[in-house]
DNA sequence: TCGTCATGTTAGTAATTGCTTACAATTAGG
DNA sequence: CCTAATTGTAAGCAATTACTAACATGACGA
């Protein structure tokens, strides 16, 4: 990639300037990295990033949502819900899906992160469409089992935040804070301790 | 603080300083902070920031470790275990104890993950001290029950982990993600699904 | 009173930033 | 084959970056 194959369609192009400056943009922010690093690993002149993308800016909002859509985790819940799993299997597999990330999902997660302690406005919609459509599945899944007596009273809204929120904050410990991953080990244990506290 | 004071002594310029760029490299990051905006801010010229921090990364490592020092979160956490409360008031406190934060340790929150994210050393080594010990705390707390026979046998590190996530990624839901705090119920909420969950 | 040193200002530096102008080479299509 | 659009390069813009040199001014002890 760093090397220049001269003359490219300018579609494909787009493709690989997003794919580098999504690379990029993950490992070290909006403000660390610079068109001409992006460029430079390209293999190619800052002025082709530009026709592309008129800003900076640009670039930048593209690489967010086209990552947003080709991020895949919490893709296959609603299916992994209505499987008809007993609960223990299927919390299980939730927590190793979102333990056992592939690399898009990695560089999604910095850069959701950086773009919210960087306060852009995308970081905040995306939360508010994506992860609170993903909050509302499982909600109804916790809801419907309490209807069927299987669980507690309880919230379940702030029931799938507590799940969730085990699971992805020791991800977040591995990712950045240099945790050794045990994902079996988390999975189970967390999934353990989370259904015996609000089944019957 | 913009206002310029004419004569002020090393010591305290150095506070005053430390103040403002704290604020900001918390807000912005180290990369989105330029040293200038910090002086302007201090009400001062740029030479008196570098007379004091030779680099603008020596003040960025002053910033964190100050802020490291200064952060409360768990701060009383020996004396809370240590205080003979039943488990529900116990955990719901410790629970409450991260959700009201004071801004201090807001700032400490974003600093560390802009840090974690710009892959400064700090980071690390402040997970590995102050965030393990304070979990090696808790653990130990989790063991001696366990003993106790109030709390089944699960692994107390990973149960010490499952509810301080449950918290803190709410916690960071709120902060990061414009999620609406409700802390009092998260709080409570959280603690009884978990000690449901480990208790026997 | 005078010298000294800490604290301040003015006005820079060289390098880097996001972005552009001017122009050359390659391709596609009538 | 010729024209026109597309894709590339070379060079450099003005503004900003972290950082500095040279010099003023105040306070304070001897």
């Amino acid at each position: 990639m760093t090397t220049s194959p001269s003359r490219v369609p300018a579609s494909e192009r787009r493709q690989q300037i997003l794919a580098v400056a999504t690379d990029l943009f993950a490992r070290q922010g909006f403000h660390g990295t610079t068109t001409r690093q992006i460029a430079d690993k390209v293999g190619v002149k800052e002025i082709i990033l530009f026709r592309l993308f008129p800003t900076k800016h640009d670039l930048y909002w593209a690489v967010i949502e086209a990552t947003m859509q080709a991020g895949q985790c919490g893709h296959n819940v609603k299916e992994l819900l209505a499987s008809g799993m007993d609960d223990a299997t299927l919390f299980r597999t939730l927590a190793t899906n979102l333990l056992d990330r592939n690399e898009y999902d990695l560089a999604l997660t910095r850069l959701l992160f950086f773009s919210a302690l960087e306060a852009h406005e995308l970081s905040q919609r995306f939360a508010q469409t994506y992860v609170a459509a993903f909050y509302e599945t499982v909600t109804n899944y916790i809801r419907k089992r309490i209807r069927d007596g299987a669980f507690r009273q309880v919230d379940p809204f702030f029931a799938a935040r507590a799940f969730f929120g085990m699971v992805f904050q020791y991800s977040l410990a591995c990712q950045l804070f240099g945790v050794k991953p045990e994902p079996k080990k988390a999975a189970a244990t967390f999934t353990d301790i989370w259904l015996k506290g609000i089944q019957r």
